[in-house]
DNA sequence: CAGCCGTGGCA
DNA sequence: TTGCCAAGGCT
């Protein structure tokens, strides 16, 4: 079982969202940027903070000019901003080792900070046409029904997965970005996680799954993350108070934040450990590199 | 490699 | 309301 990759990409051409990162006109670092914040970001939260990125810093060098502080600042409430400190030294790497050019080799982007499997795929294959698999939890979604007759993919991705999509991806060389791009979508917006449309899916007639009736998915549980009471949760309680002002605080502030004392001065100290915080003169926290 | 790292919308 | 989910990466 494949995939009709004319009607997948006829699909695309009249149903994938226009969105901004895939204009013609977007540079390869704007494709990265993009690709960077949609890493566990819907598309709806994304969009705003990437224009407003792409307009202040336009270019690599232009983001390694910045602060870490106006980094994250900037960043906002994406989540996971981690994210955006490893973007910050990913530009100045590119600025000071590339030229100021996004590579566009898979090695050399994964060396990158921030960088991984996924990632440095979507940059060499949307930003420069490069014939490469490009897997994310919408492709693994969609092979593993349209192709493996399954109803999910597995909890982790894996090389099998990569070579999967590889033996899927057509020829020549400039339809395998837009099929990824299209398998991508299609995932996004009709062959979803929890109530698939498959009356609306064009792959539907050959689907293995739709064939298989629609079994449900056997594999192995998938981790089930919790928010409330994490130390990721008291992270972002403290995070969201430095962000919102100018000056340092003192820390009877941020005790403000959480009741628990212990988990709060764990949580300000790895933040402190990754970078997300620093510590001034006085005593008082700030975001890094603003003083 | 399993667990951790933010945030908010939606069913 | 609560649990699931959203273009992953790192250790």
């Amino acid at each position: 079982m494949s995939i009709d990759t004319d009607t997948l990409l006829d699909w695309y051409d009249h149903s994938a969202r226009d969105l901004p990162w895939r204009s013609p006109d977007c540079s390869a670092w704007g494709v990265l940027v993009s690709e960077i914040m949609l890493q566990q970001t819907p598309v709806a939260r994304v969009s705003p903070i990437w224009q407003e990125w792409m307009h202040r810093w336009p270019v690599p060098s232009a983001l390694a000019a910045a602060s870490q502080g106006e980094v994250l600042r900037a960043w906002g409430k994406l989540g996971y901003p981690r994210r955006a400190l490893r973007l910050h030294e990913a530009a100045a790497a590119i600025a000071e080792q590339h030229g100021d050019v996004v590579p566009q080799d898979v090695p050399t982007l994964e060396a990158l900070p921030g960088i991984g499997t996924y990632t440095a795929r979507a940059v060499a294959a949307f930003a420069y046409g490069r014939r490469v698999p490009v897997v994310d939890t919408n492709v693994r979604r969609v092979v593993a029904r349209a192709v493996h007759g399954s109803a999910d993919a597995g909890p982790s991705a894996s090389k099998a997965d990569l070579a999967d999509v590889d033996a899927l991806l057509p020829t020549p060389d400039s339809r395998a970005a837009r099929f990824s791009a299209a398998l991508m979508e299609l995932g996004a917006l009709v062959c979803t996680a929890r109530a698939p449309r498959c009356q609306d899916c064009p792959l539907l007639p050959d689907c293995a799954w739709q064939r298989a009736g629609r079994p449900a998915y056997d594999g192995p549980a998938k981790p089930v993350q919790r928010f409330a009471g994490t130390d990721r949760q008291v992270r972002g309680l403290l995070l969201d108070v430095l962000r919102d002002t100018d000056e340092p605080v003192p820390k009877t502030r941020l005790d403000t934040v959480w009741p628990q004392d212990g988990q709060r001065d764990r949580c300000l100290d790895s933040l402190l450990a990754d970078g997300l915080v620093e510590q001034v003169e006085d005593g008082r926290f700030a975001l890094p590199g603003e003083q």
